[in-house]
Formats: structure tokens, sequence, C-alpha cells
DNA sequence: TCCTCGTGTGAACAAGTGTTCAATCGTTTC
DNA sequence: GAAACGATTGAACACTTGTTCACACGAGGA
């Protein structure tokens, strides 16, 4: 039987190899995990869906999720940085909306499996 | 013009009502959340990844991404507590893979969103 | 110019998370 | 039965992360 470097035996050395060759790249795996990682707060998942019905601005956003603007401000910061949401300024206020449509589908599809999983 | 409990200003009282409307259910978001949490983490997404290719076993993993089988284990663990993977006893291997196509299809999205990013 | 107000930012703290280590459980094979 | 092996689990640790607080910026309005 063959062991690696780490005496773990490798059962399917085949199977193995297969799943490796199709493991992306690992920056891209990185950016991947990223986007996930943004998602993975009740916060910012709140601010998409609201952000999914129509564009608000910070204070908007303050007063419908019942947290301070400063909160708020410090998740649109995340989710600006990876393209995710973009904005436009109005005098003093700025409006958030979502920048891309695979955010949106990313978000329905979690909803499609977690009311599957709820119904199972 | 109307303040909150917070002293903060709402802007757009209309827009906010129809925002809060269709803002879903708070378990649904927090089981969202949940989902999209185990998803954003590197560890994670490479077992996925793999288990999108063919089901493997604990050691498999272990050998692929060169790390401890306890490690692993805990990952998986997780994973199958939200009914992201399901597992196949034979012996003393337990093989796993993807329990739902919902969550391929997060990823696949995710990585045409990445890719999407990337070149512009 | 001064003040107000919406927004953005840095430091700091509490809470949550992933890995390691050691031990245990089941199953298979001497 | 005992040893070997794959898998699982709990505790502990370092590390990350979300919110709060205080303050600064910038755009109107008096």
């Amino acid at each position: 039987m063959n062991q690696d470097c780490c005496q773990i035996t490798i059962v399917d050395e085949e199977r193995v190899a297969l799943a490796r060759q199709q493991l992306p790249d690992e920056r891209v795996l990185v950016e991947v995990a990223e986007v996930f990682k943004l998602l993975g707060d009740m916060t910012r998942v709140r601010i998409l869906q609201a952000l999914a019905v129509t564009e608000l601005c910070v204070c908007d956003l303050a007063a419908l999720l019942e947290m301070t603007s400063s909160a708020i401000s410090h998740q649109l910061r995340l989710l600006r940085a990876s393209g995710i949401v973009c904005f436009r300024k109005e005098g003093k206020m700025v409006y958030y909306r979502l920048d891309d449509g695979h955010v949106q589908t990313l978000v329905e599809v979690s909803l499609r499996h977690v009311a599957e999983c709820q119904s199972a």
C-alpha cells in the first residue's frame, strides 16, 4: 500500500489524482471562498436582500436593520471592495445597489436549498 | 421628518417599507447565512470541489489536501450537519459525496462571478 | 463662516472559528 | 482476544471577525 509523506494512506490513487487534476487554481479558490465568506453573515445577507429589492442609502439600511450607520458602512465597505455592491452619490447621500446579477443568483439558489432542507 | 428610536433619519420610508416587506423570514435568513458561512472557508471549498469530481473517503481527502484526517473530519462533520454532503460506510472506510445539486450550482456561479471580476 | 447631517474610518474589544493534539470508537485481520 | 487502522470527538490554542466608540471628512443650509 502506498503512503504519502504525511503517513496517511491513499486508498484510491486514481480518484485522488483525478480530483487533484480538476481542482481549480489556488488563487481562484481563495477568491471563491472570499465571496462566500462575505455572504456568510446575517447582516450582509440582510443588506443584500434589501438591495435586491431597491437601491438604498446607508441610513435607510441602518433604519431597516435597526443598526448603527457605522456598522452598516463597515459592511458596505467590504461588499464594495469585492465588487458585490456599487454606489451612486447624490449630495450628502450615497445610494447602494447590487453590482452583479450573480450575487442575486447565489442568494436565490441558497434560499431554494434551505427551503428544500426544511421540507425534507 | 420622521425619526426612529435610534435617531437615524429614514430618508425614504416607502422604499424602506417595501424592502422590509420583501425581507424573508428571520429564520430563513439565518440558515442562508449559515450555508454561505460553510462555503466561506478554503478547506471546505476545496473539499467540495473534490467531492464534485468523485466520492472520496476521509484519508483520500486528507492526502489530497495535505491535511490531517482529523482536520478533514471536523470539516466534514459541519458539512454533514447542514445536509451539504452525505456519506456511505464501507467497512472501516467512510465515503463522502455531495448531497445536493444546489451546492454545486453555488460553487459554479461563484466561479463565474470571480472569473468575470478578474477579467474586468 | 459656522453648524448640521450623512457617511467613512481606525482602534479596541468580545465573540466566533479552524487547526492541532490526544484520546476513543468501530471494524477488520491476525 | 489483541493489534492495526480509519474515522470521530473534545479541549485548547491562535487567529479572524463584527460591532462599538470616537472622530474626521464633505456637502448643503442658515
